[in-house]
DNA sequence: CGAAACTCCTGAGCGC
DNA sequence: TGCGCTCAGGAGTTTC
């Protein structure tokens, strides 16, 4: 499932793109999280101007026109030949000038909206603050836990509190800052709260690091993608040793979210 | 209003 | 080998 650090690699990998002019759009599937606009035909002859990201969506902006991405759960972008046989689950084709944009979603949870519809307007209005910027700091998520009851991990995978902290990250700062993922959010003392800014501040921002090493060895031929190549130190890791105190990893549920923790590092 | 539950979907893994 | 089940999960929507 794409992580911030995915999508930040996800958006390095269509650069090629930029500055090549769209020569036909095809929908073979549009029922994604929201029907694909039935007018992206109006991307023909429009020129691709430069890639944003936003939390966890893309933005590109053409001449005229603008798209709002998201991967979802299983979302992915592929840059082929033209001639390559379309796989299962290639919903949306976009011939450019040398080569074919192919987005493949098995899950179909993710979406492609026109930047400019209301929809994708109020998607973006109630997105909080970007992780890695310094606007997310231990004044902005300490106002934004107090009084909060709710469990400390479902509170920095909350999107209006800061954006792109998904269910591996989050279990993976909370380890590594020593605090139990149901804690009370508001149960936070300053200095944890100081420590859990900077490690996930730490964690996407190494990944990312790696996200970008492995772009550049999977254009080198080489290769694998995204946080795989990270070791992860809870996450899906349930039943194993801890590998700092060697205690077995448990597991809880948390806004229907599987939740791996240490019982001995991570106290109540 | 906040918080929790529900929803979309397919593939992987499992027991038999 | 195949069937049926459960689980995985981002995040918007619905419900309480």
């Amino acid at each position: 499932m794409p992580e911030l650090p995915e999508v930040e690699t996800t958006k390095a990998s269509l650069a090629p793109l930029v500055g090549q002019t769209v020569q036909q759009v095809s929908i073979y599937q549009s029922s994604l999280r929201w029907p694909i606009p039935h007018d992206m035909s109006r991307l023909q002859g429009q020129t691709l101007q430069f890639l944003n990201r936003r939390a966890k969506y893309i933005v590109a902006r053409f001449d005229q026109d603008a798209l709002l991405m998201h991967l979802g759960m299983s979302g992915s972008f592929a840059l082929l030949p033209a001639s390559d046989a379309r796989r299962k689950h290639d919903h949306l084709c976009i011939d450019f000038e040398n080569i074919q944009l192919r987005y493949h979603d098995p899950r179909r949870f993710g979406s492609i909206l026109w930047l400019h519809e209301p929809r994708a307007q109020s998607l973006l209005a109630s997105l909080g603050v970007e992780p890695l910027d310094p606007t997310f700091n231990v004044d902005h998520l300490a106002a934004k836990l107090k009084n909060k009851q709710t469990a400390i991990k479902v509170a920095i995978m909350d999107n209006a509190v800061v954006v792109g902290v998904g269910n591996i990250y989050a279990s993976e700062a909370l380890f590594y800052t020593g605090i139990h993922p149901a804690r009370p959010a508001a149960s936070l003392t300053p200095d944890e709260i100081e420590r859990l800014v900077l490690e996930i501040k730490r964690i996407l921002g190494q990944a990312i690091q790696l996200g970008g090493s492995t772009l550049r060895d999977y254009v080198n031929g080489q290769g694998e993608t995204g946080y795989f190549q990270q070791t992860l130190a809870v996450y899906g890791r349930a039943g194993q040793a801890c590998i700092h105190c060697g205690a077995v990893v448990d597991s809880l549920r948390l806004g229907q979210r599987a939740s791996a923790f240490c019982p001995a590092c991570q106290p109540i």
